[in-house]
DNA sequence: TTACATGCAAACTGTTTGCAAATAT
DNA sequence: ATATTTGCAAACAGTTTGCATGTAA
């Protein structure tokens, strides 16, 4: 993986901002704004290839888009659906216990806990 | 929401071959192979409906596609994404503890827990 | 100089929507 | 009769890809 002008001023950006997660379109924008000459597929491409290398994590919250975690390092996360904003919850303060053995043949990737949080106070429909 | 043909089809197939995780897709080459006269599109929106509904429950595990799981109750799954497969982790047996005040104003709308489970003995790249 | 990275636009996947025809009450 | 539902195709969002151009080693 070459240091690329491009790939330098994304991590830069995402160093200085650290922790936070980020969607592509929104690193892409911020991008564009700070005057960094890059493309949205870069974007892409380098985000996939950060979190492939470690450096960050994905933090999976429903069908639509991927967000990027700074810290790749395992948390729980708050998800608000209503602004599609996402926060970590401090570590230690989830316990998770007694996982059970995964099937035959399989081990146990990663657990991805994520608390889906609302506004108070709505009617509370199941699909709400 | 009116006992139509196609909501009553669907339903009634997805009661045989509960418990399961099905996909839109899925269910909509199911019913055609069953002779059922149904569009994809209403797939979707029946799916949706029943989940809005508290018929069923969504699975989210990964921008992709969407899950629909025809037991709507709280629990944790596992989740092959080599396979694509999901599978029910008996209830119970995991146990989290321990969730943090959700911010103000805000109020816990559900846990989701995905147990990432993948083939042994690969060589661990982060990102596998 | 040579392999890799970038940018653009087009392809692609899964999902939703607009509207006319069909259907349930 | 009337409001809802269906089906189709087109729209749509987010993401990936093919290929010519640019760039790091």
């Amino acid at each position: 993986m070459r240091p690329t002008r491009q790939r330098l001023s994304l991590l830069g950006m995402l160093i200085e901002t650290a922790p936070r997660h980020v969607t592509a379109e929104e690193l892409f924008q911020e991008a564009r704004q700070a005057g960094i000459p890059v493309s949205l597929a870069t974007v892409y491409n380098t985000l996939n290839q950060f979190t492939q290398a470690g450096l960050m994590g994905e933090v999976v919250v429903g069908s639509g888009q991927s967000y990027f975690d700074t810290d790749p390092s395992s948390h729980v996360h708050y998800f608000d659906k209503s602004t599609g904003e996402i926060y970590d919850i401090p570590r230690d303060v989830v316990t998770i216990t007694d996982l059970p053995e995964p099937p035959p043949g399989k081990v146990i990737d990663r657990v991805d806990v994520v608390v889906r949080i609302k506004n108070v106070c709505k009617a509370d429909a199941p699909g709400d």
